[in-house]
RNA sequence: UGGCCUAUGGUGUAACUGGCAACACGUCUGGUUUUGGUCCAGAAGAGUCUAGGUUCGAGCCCUAGUAGGCCAACCA
């Protein structure tokens, strides 16, 4: 642990230590709202600040953010803590933002008190008026300066429940002209007459986040309080209100808690909004929030993934503070990984083809020892049954094939995993010509050495078993960055794939949630459907296949990006960077490229690199090329172009040379 | 007309107070193999957004651009 290089987020922490914040301070929290499931987005919070508490021996509460009685709910409560559970953390209390609600209370009175907060009673409309926008200083409001008495007064009454919603609400006096538009004045509790899961019908004025969440941080003495980027203009509130705070306890709270942003997790094909996701729910596009292809911890669980690979991969991904999207390829290898050393192998059919060996006697049948796992030795062997007729997978077998195909084909002898050699000597077809047996003979000799090796069922032994096979949901790389489209237009039709397949009969035993590598497939687990009258297997994820990678591809795989658009003078730019270091061949194409861009590209843009100094020989190169396109079109030779060519004329550099000498 | 943040191979993350740009995934070779998996060996791929400056020396510092993101819910 202590090889790695640490992230932004550890050399903070190490700074302050360093300062003298004594290590047993250190202290961390996770705090979600309590209105969804957590998906993998949330997974790189929790590996964020549980790992911090590891890493340090450091506690870690497990906060709900829970001042929004509408949207909460027990249901989700309960979910979050059994996800985070079984990711493999565990927290050192279990706690609620509205167990603060009266200290906060206490503190927005004394806030009031010192005209610090006041009560605004104008409609939202109003108020979002004088608020301004991002460019415009918003202007005070007609309640802004209220009494303290009638503040106070009014504070009280709305507590007691003797307004509507919507009459009244509580706001911090700031500054309405602040660049930073939270604070403006920002709303610190509004009226909600609404029932809370914890608090009943104790409260009906509820706290809103920005008062609410630093002052948990500050009660709960958090020495560090990580959050997304999206929360980094909520900083500069957050000071101020923690501020305030510490003068009236810090006695009892000497610590002031310190928040900092870091990027949040985007995986490709997928969408991360909570409410996005509950769409696909509600919609009935997913079956539930633990559908096998929702990103959610409690899917990605079914799925068949593993509470180490999804902490391993949060490991990968790292923690800085630009925009990111994770491939899902890492995800996928992180699984891969774990469960090729931990998964015991199976064989199973999903697009069954007869075989018949017709030198093997018809009532024969032989158990034959396989092995559980080659990654691990103590996972010893058990027994698979062998006898004339037998599946193997469509793909696995063709009439006619070149020597790259190393499967079965008619005249050629593959291996039988676990069981013997086969030699195709014949096929039936129907009437369609389509192939309905294969006709093989066996040998005994398995020590020859063969290219391939196939897996296969006994027909007379094999079990049925349905097995869901998932795609990607969506087909766009990105689906809710696009501002014309909807992210529903993205869904992939065939996102799920049932199959009826034939399995191994030692599988017949197979419990909900196990795991297994069916040979040369993929990772597959029980699903919870499944019952002892029929098994049902999730894929949670294929082998890797360089063999279909050689196959040419008619995959939607290659969408082109949305490709940023970049002024042309800076494509020219970065072009021309490493012009003067291209092969000729290279440098021709580059040319044409800068040729076409120039098109674009006005005298305006281009002037700025006549001064380019002259050890950047490919930038002047590529402003020599741009500047003939200029010329072309018609452009007049002024002072500052001729000293540029006649600069460029004398320089050492061959190319250079070239391209101005025409000019 | 604003404020804040960010910019390093295809992707993600490193590079400690300036000193040969590293690691992982992905891609491509080759070897091993009763899984076209795993494993092993190797390769390609970035002069660090652009320009200027400071310096013996800049991914890192300064200036100016460019591009992207966030900010106007009685949501969190």
């Amino acid at each position: 642990m202590s090889e790695k290089s640490l992230n932004f987020i550890e050399h903070i922490i190490e700074e302050d230590l360093a300062n003298g914040l004594e290590k047993d301070k250190l202290r961390f929290r996770f705090p979600p709202e309590p209105n969804g499931y957590l998906h993998i987005g949330h997974t790189k919070a929790i590996g964020i600040s549980f790992g911090l508490g590891l890493k340090y021996n450091a506690p870690v509460n497990l906060r709900f953010d829970d001042t929004n009685p509408a949207k909460e709910e027990q249901e989700y409560v309960d979910a979050i803590k059994r996800d985070i559970a079984w990711l493999g953390y565990t927290w050192a209390d279990e706690l609620y933002s509205s167990d603060y609600f009266q200290q906060l209370y206490d503190w927005a009175v004394l806030l009031i008190k010192e005209d610090k907060a006041y009560v605004d009673s104008q409609s939202s409309e109003a108020m979002a008026e004088q608020k301004g926008t991002p460019t415009q200083p918003g202007i005070d409001g007609p309640y802004r300066n209220r009494s303290v008495e009638e503040n106070l007064d009014l504070f009280n009454r709305m507590k007691n429940g003797e307004f509507e919603e919507g009459e009244h609400v509580l706001r911090a006096k700031i500054d309405m002209k602040h660049t930073n538009m939270l604070m403006r004045d920002p709303i610190m509790y509004r009226i909600l007459k609404k029932a809370h899961h914890r608090t009943g019908n104790d409260w009906c004025i509820y706290p809103m986040y920005d008062w609410t969440h630093g002052e948990s941080d500050y009660i709960e003495q958090i020495s560090h309080s990580l959050c997304s980027l999206e929360f980094k203009p909520h900083r500069e509130l957050y000071n101020w209100f923690k501020e305030q705070v510490y003068d009236y306890s810090k006695n009892t709270y000497p610590m002031l808690p310190k928040q900092r942003e870091f990027a949040r997790l985007n995986l490709s094909y997928t969408i991360m909004s909570k409410r996005k996701l509950l769409k696909l729910v509600e919609d009935g596009i997913v079956n539930g929030w633990d559908d096998p292809r929702m990103p959610t911890i409690s899917g990605l669980r079914r799925r068949g993934y593993t509470p180490e690979s999804i902490r391993t991969f949060i490991d990968k991904v790292g923690v800085a503070k630009r925009e990111n999207v994770i491939d899902v390829s890492l995800l996928e290898f992180c699984v891969r990984d774990h469960l090729n050393k931990t998964a015991p192998r199976v064989m199973a059919v999903l697009d069954p083809i007869k075989v018949v060996i017709t030198n093997y006697p018809e009532d024969k049948e032989e158990w034959l020892e396989a092995e559980n796992n080659p990654e691990d030795a103590s996972a010893g062997s058990r027994e698979v049954p062998f006898s004339r007729e037998i599946y193997i997978e469509k793909a696995d077998f063709k009439e006619e094939a070149s020597n790259k195909f190393f499967r079965l084909k008619l005249g050629g002898e593959v291996r039988l995993k676990n069981a013997y050699i086969i030699k195709a000597e014949s096929v039936v077809k129907n009437d369609t010509g389509e192939i309905k047996e294969i006709h093989c003979t066996y040998s005994e000799d398995t020590s020859k050495k063969v290219k391939g090796t196939l897996h296969w069922v006994s027909i007379k032994h094999a079990v049925k078993a349905e097995v869901r096979e998932y795609d990607r949901l969506f087909m766009d790389e990105a689906p809710d960055s696009h501002q014309d489209k909807d992210f529903m237009d993205f869904l992939n039709p065939n996102s799920l794939n049932i199959v009826e397949a034939f399995v191994e009969p030692s599988l017949q035993e197979a419990k909900i949630g196990e795991r297994f590598q069916f040979q040369r497939l993929g990772y597959f687990n029980v699903d919870n459907d499944s019952t002892s009258e029929k098994l049902v297997f999730n894929k949670t994820v294929g082998l890797r296949d360089t063999w279909a990678k050689q196959k040419p591809q008619s995959k939607q795989q290659n969408q082109s990006k949305p490709q940023q658009q970049r002024p042309a003078i800076e494509d020219i730019k970065k072009i021309g960077k490493k012009l003067d270091r291209l092969p000729d061949d290279k440098f021709a194409a580059a040319k044409e490229n800068i040729k076409q861009l120039a098109n674009k590209v006005s005298y305006n843009d281009l002037q700025p690199l006549f001064n380019t100094s002259v050890k950047k020989a490919g930038t002047r190169i590529a402003t020599a090329i741009a500047l003939g396109i200029l010329l072309e079109k018609g452009l007049e030779k002024n002072e500052e172009i001729i000293e540029f060519i006649t600069k460029a004329k004398a320089d050492k550099n061959q190319k250079l040379v070239d391209e101005v000498s025409n000019l």
